[in-house]
DNA sequence: CTCGGTCAAGGATAC
DNA sequence: GTATCCTTGACCGAG
């Protein structure tokens, strides 16, 4: 099974995310914030749910929302937004039409979500950032939070270290829908791997990242404990080209040949595919184009 | 209207 | 320490 992020360029402005800046805000009375956080979100919501059901419409049954879908949902605090009769409306929308449709959802914090930083005022952060995203991911019915291991401030040994004691002070709720993800530039799969063993929660293996940072070790190796991280529930993966080359950090707009068929080799019968390149659903259907091609060809 | 500098949030790197 | 870049999509002020 395939999937894609965020942006469903076919629906144009509806497939879409608005966000508020707080230059912006600042200039709006108390009541004025509340009215233009409470629209900007309550779009976003409606948003998303177009975009589920694009998806269902067009088979595809896996997809990751936006993590920006509240704008400055931790910086504010005048407006509860998960307090709001229309907020909770759109959400529960959403978690109706995800549980009939069974589509499969995730969640991926920002890149300053950093669980394992050496300042305690950014783990706080962090921390804030994944309570938002948990009470947001149980109004809508998620259960999988995506996140990198962060920074290597001090050498990966002691990072690693941070990153385990980070994740206990996280609520029980927050931990069971933790999912750790190998990068391109610091953490390998060799690196996640442990952590993942120790903690107890499932890797996603991105095949992208690991053309970009390993240590020579094998695929088929690393294939059946990833899956045992998984504990039984269906493994998922990341796929993407590099821009510019095999092994390019930036992402491609699509999906090249060779990559998706090493994904698909990778994965066999046991792994989803998530898309993560420039043209999302568009390299899906691209994708799907080209298989139908050459079956009938 | 279009264009391009800017934006809450972190980190890595070079000096 | 400080400046600068990485990186993403949308904002927003200038023209």
């Amino acid at each position: 099974m395939l999937g894609f992020a965020c942006i469903c360029n076919t629906l144009k402005d509806s497939g879409r995310f608005k966000t508020v800046t707080v230059k912006t805000l600042t200039k709006l009375s108390d009541e004025d914030q509340a009215k233009k956080l409470k629209a900007t979100a309550v779009d976003n919501l409606y948003n998303s749910l177009q975009i589920l059901k694009w998806c269902k419409e067009n088979d595809i049954l896996m997809y990751r929302f936006s993590s920006d879908i509240i704008p400055l949902a931790t910086y504010v605090e005048s407006w509860h937004w998960w307090e709001d009769g229309d907020v909770q409306n759109m959400c529960s929308k959403i978690k109706s039409f995800v549980e009939e449709n069974k589509i499969r959802i995730s969640l991926h914090p920002d890149q300053f979500c950093v669980l394992n930083s050496d300042k305690p005022h950014v783990v706080q952060n962090s921390i804030k950032h994944l309570e938002y995203l948990n009470t947001l991911s149980n109004m809508i019915g998620n259960k999988l939070l995506i996140i990198h291991t962060g920074s290597t401030v001090g050498g990966k040994e002691k990072a690693i270290q941070r990153f385990i004691e980070s994740f206990s002070l996280l609520s029980k709720d927050i931990q069971s829908k933790l999912a750790l993800e190998n990068d391109d530039k610091s953490f390998g799969a060799l690196d996640v791997l442990p952590i993942c063993e120790t903690l107890g929660i499932p890797m996603i293996f991105d095949i992208h990242h690991f053309n970009c940072l390993n240590t020579g070790e094998s695929l088929s190796d690393l294939r059946q404990r990833i899956i045992n991280t998984w504990k039984g529930r269906r493994p998922k993966m990341h796929l993407s080209s590099g821009k510019t080359g095999f092994n390019d950090r930036h992402h491609g707009d699509y999906i090249n040949e060779e990559d998706y068929r090493a994904a698909l080799k990778f994965a066999g019968e046991d792994f989803d595919i998530m898309l993560e390149c420039k043209q999302k659903e568009l390299a899906l259907l691209r994708i799907r184009e080209n298989e139908a091609c050459s079956h009938t060809s």
